[in-house]
DNA sequence: CTGACTTGCGCC
DNA sequence: AAAGGGCGCAAGTCAG
């Protein structure tokens, strides 16, 4: 398949260059900006595959042109991922613009402007920087897994560009009801609402203290403290195990203040517009591939408001989540039979208990949740011995990862992301942190913390960064297997992904296309597990429901 | 005053 | 019941 690589030309130009497979160009077009979106549709009716810097600075206005891409390779993402992959020859991605790549940042501007003035992406050469990739690609260890990544990264690219695009259908109407019930009337601008000044009212009497201000942790403790209370921080399940009058009122305005502060009408009015929600995903934007997010928080949309996401009249949203994802993957990646057979039901965890390798299901899990955070006290650090003997390969897998990283070492996903290279002092000699007189004092123990903080760190590293690659697959394969589900042309009555949430998706669809999109989002991840997986026999069931509203999935 | 850090809490 | 990993965001706090 061929591919284009485009660069900006100045103002108001693009150049595009096509070449084969074997790297040989067959052609080089010169055009005005506003043409590309004519350009891209058209070279879209065959199977190609465009080379840009970075898919934020392109996608968003041919989208907005109208125009979908099938598939591309994105530079930004592509070189972060091969810069840090062990499975690659870092002598043949070097050059002198390697420290510009390294920084690009994505855009995310509420305007999809094509020619941002003074970008520092157009100091950088794409047409030599998608030749190293071909090169180190082509030179690379486990270059089909690391192929797969970059084409699951680059995919994934699109897809979070394409949900800003589509967004969330939001109804505000809905979102205004709830407040107004939960808080009352929205007031003025620096003002209380009316539920949280009388919870304030009941709080400042509990304590004799009419100057309080429980929004100030410090405050609030010392409150507490002149009450008689011996604690030493203001969280609600410390407040939860107190006897006093003002807690429950004090636990009502935290969680009203929280809905207020991160979801109320002030988030209403910045990132909801023409009743859809556009947060920023951020593909590769944590350490271990999952996608971060920007604007309005599409991380932690809390359940408390998701009533409020509501599909268009005749749509639905088809809402599908995988059960226990991590274990599963972490199965599949250190060929567990053991542990896969475990996963063979839908529930992974009393598949353990019915394997005998726990008592009860509350112990799979946090057996299991222990073995892939790094808990070793308590009730977790009690099961690992039970779990090492029945899942030694498997929580062998983590256990390594763990005491690689304890040494420094970088660990990498199935797929070969890397690991960041550790860059405390710990692995070295402990630095003089300058501070008044305690420089080198107990530095012993802290560098043993931080080393075992560390092996925690890349002992999740693993399996979450493995867990991401699986859904960045399946999410790569449900885009095109909806774009079909669509049928020929681009009309508006596509069913279209419109959220991604580490292993959880929401597609926008209508209604009579529902059914048919709960068969492909499964056949999706049966695909996936494939893909990473091969014939190991490793299940990834889901949960899915069709509904008229986000809230209504659970 | 601004910027960096801390605290607390939402999500997986 | 939390612990143990990864985030983003808002408000408070504190140093410069």
């Amino acid at each position: 398949m061929n591919r284009i690589v485009l660069a900006r030309r100045g103002e108001a130009a693009v150049e595009a260059r096509e070449c084969t497979d074997d790297g040989s160009t067959v052609g080089v077009d010169r055009l005005p900006a506003v043409d590309l979106p004519d350009f891209v549709r058209e070279h879209e009716r065959t199977p190609v595959r465009w080379v840009w810097d970075d898919t934020t600075r392109w996608y968003p206005a041919l989208l907005a042109a109208g125009v979908r891409v099938e598939r591309c390779h994105d530079l930004r993402l592509a070189h972060a991922l091969l810069r840090r992959s062990p499975f690659v020859d870092q002598a043949l991605l070097t050059a002198g613009e390697t420290g510009g790549w390294d920084g690009l940042q994505p855009v995310t501007a509420a305007d999809p402007a094509l020619f941002p003035l003074d970008d520092p992406a157009d100091r950088l050469d794409p047409f030599a920087e998608h030749e190293r990739h071909q090169v180190a690609l082509a030179a690379a260890a486990e270059r089909g897994r690391l192929g797969l990544l970059l084409a699951a990264e680059s995919s994934g690219a699109l897809v979070a560009a394409e949900m800003t695009h589509a967004g969330l259908p939001w109804r505000a109407d809905v979102h205004e009801r709830l407040l107004t019930e939960l808080l009352g009337p929205r007031p003025a601008p620096g003002m209380r609402p009316a539920t949280l000044e009388r919870l304030l009212v009941a709080i400042r009497a509990a304590f004799h203290d009419p100057g309080l201000n429980p929004d100030s942790p410090g405050g609030l403790l010392r409150a507490l403290r002149a009450a008689g209370l011996p604690v030493s921080d203001t969280r609600s399940w410390t407040l939860e195990q107190l006897d006093h009058p003002a807690v429950p009122a004090l636990l009502e305005y935290k969680k009203l203040s929280r809905l207020l502060q991160a979801n109320g009408w002030n988030w209403l009015d910045s990132w909801v517009r023409d009743g859809r929600f556009r947060p920023y995903f951020l593909p590769g934007g944590v350490v271990t591939g999952r996608w971060a997010s920007t604007g309005g928080g599409a991380l932690s949309v809390p359940t408390q408001v998701r009533p409020a996401a509501v599909a268009d009249d005749g749509w639905r949203f088809v809402v599908a989540d995988v059960a226990q994802l991590e274990p599963r993957v972490l199965a599949g990646m250190s060929g567990d039979a053991e542990m896969a057979q475990a996963a063979r039901s839908a529930d992974l965890y009393q598949g353990m208990v019915a394997s005998g390798a726990v008592a009860s299901r509350a112990d799979a899990k946090v057996g299991m949740l222990g073995a892939m955070y790094g808990a070793t006290r308590g009730e977790s650090g009690r099961l690992m011995p039970g779990l090492t003997r029945r899942y030694p390969r498997a929580i062998g897998l983590v256990e390594a990862a763990a005491r690689a990283g304890e040494r420094g070492e970088i660990v990498h996903t199935l797929l070969g992301r890397g690991s960041p290279v550790p860059t405390g002092a710990w692995a070295e000699r402990p630095v003089e942190l300058g501070g008044p007189g305690d420089a080198g004092e107990s530095s012993a123990e802290d560098r043993d913390r931080a080393r075992r903080s560390w092996g925690r760190f890349t002992r999740n590293f693993v399996v979450q960064g493995t867990g991401a690659e699986w859904a960045l697959c399946w999410l790569a394969d449900l885009r095109n297997r909806l774009w079909r589900l669509g049928g020929p042309g681009t009309g508006n009555g596509r069913p279209h992904l419109v959220f991604f949430l580490h292993d959880e998706v929401v597609v926008h669809t209508p209604e009579e296309l529902a059914g048919a999109v709960v068969e492909e989002v499964r056949r999706a991840a049966a695909a996936a597990g494939r893909l990473l997986f091969g014939a190991f026999p490793i299940d990834f069931p889901l949960d899915v429901a069709v509904v008229r509203s986000w809230a209504d999935a659970d």
